[in-house]
DNA sequence: CCGAATCCCTTCTGATACTG
DNA sequence: CAGTATCAGAAGGGATTCGG
């Protein structure tokens, strides 16, 4: 256990945050609070549900999010941020910006490589 | 184009550093400054040359390193972070604490889930 | 409505061997 | 020393179907 495992600590945050979707998940959860299963599937239109499933499975595997079953017909599931997934939020800030000066510096290379594609 | 643009700028800076080993690499150039392939490859034990290479061709094509070829035999080829690289330091920083803090969060859990796997 | 289960294709990653 | 080439297995992700 030397120095280099000090340094790998990078990793786990970016295992939690770097799935396909799960930052747009968080991002909706953060700014717009409680979501069901289909308003989250409504607002990322690309995502199928399988997709959806597994990475809300893995965030609430790792005790970033919510799950709550309502015992009703029809089901409603509802998902929020727990109070540790909040802890990403500065995180989460700081790679929004650092992503919006990151699109311009791209944008004003010579060799215009692969754009951003958005969602 | 509508506020979920504003929301997924997030991604591009996740794609910058992403890669399974990028921040492994990024965080020894931060730390330890200009490394030959070589000395990164001794450093990073688990990775394949190959892999080494493409992460390496990856930062490089984004502008987040620099590659330096010096015309000697045997060759030397020398990384190091660019201007614009550095940009990323305060992201690591904060993913390095909050994946220390997560590591802790998860050891404390009942159910013991998959740990995180050092280099 | 909220998924689970299956199939299938693509991409990623590792192992190994070779080169200027 | 610093890579490239090739191949094969593993993993990721989409489409579709089925169930409580």
């Amino acid at each position: 256990m030397e120095a280099k495992h000090t340094l790998c600590l990078v990793n786990p945050a970016l295992e939690v945050i770097a799935g396909k979707w799960k930052t747009t998940i968080l991002l909706i959860l953060l700014f717009e609070g409680t979501k069901r299963f289909s308003e989250l599937n409504n607002a990322i239109p690309l995502i199928t549900k399988k997709m959806l499933t597994s990475q809300l499975r893995e965030l609430e595997d790792q005790d970033i999010i919510l799950r709550e079953v309502y015992p009703v017909v029809p089901p409603k599931v509802e998902y929020s941020l727990t109070e540790y997934g909040r802890t990403l939020e500065p995180i989460l800030h700081l790679m929004h910006d650092w992503g919006s000066a990151h699109v311009s510096h791209m944008a004003n290379k010579p060799n215009g490589r692969d754009f951003v594609e958005m969602m």
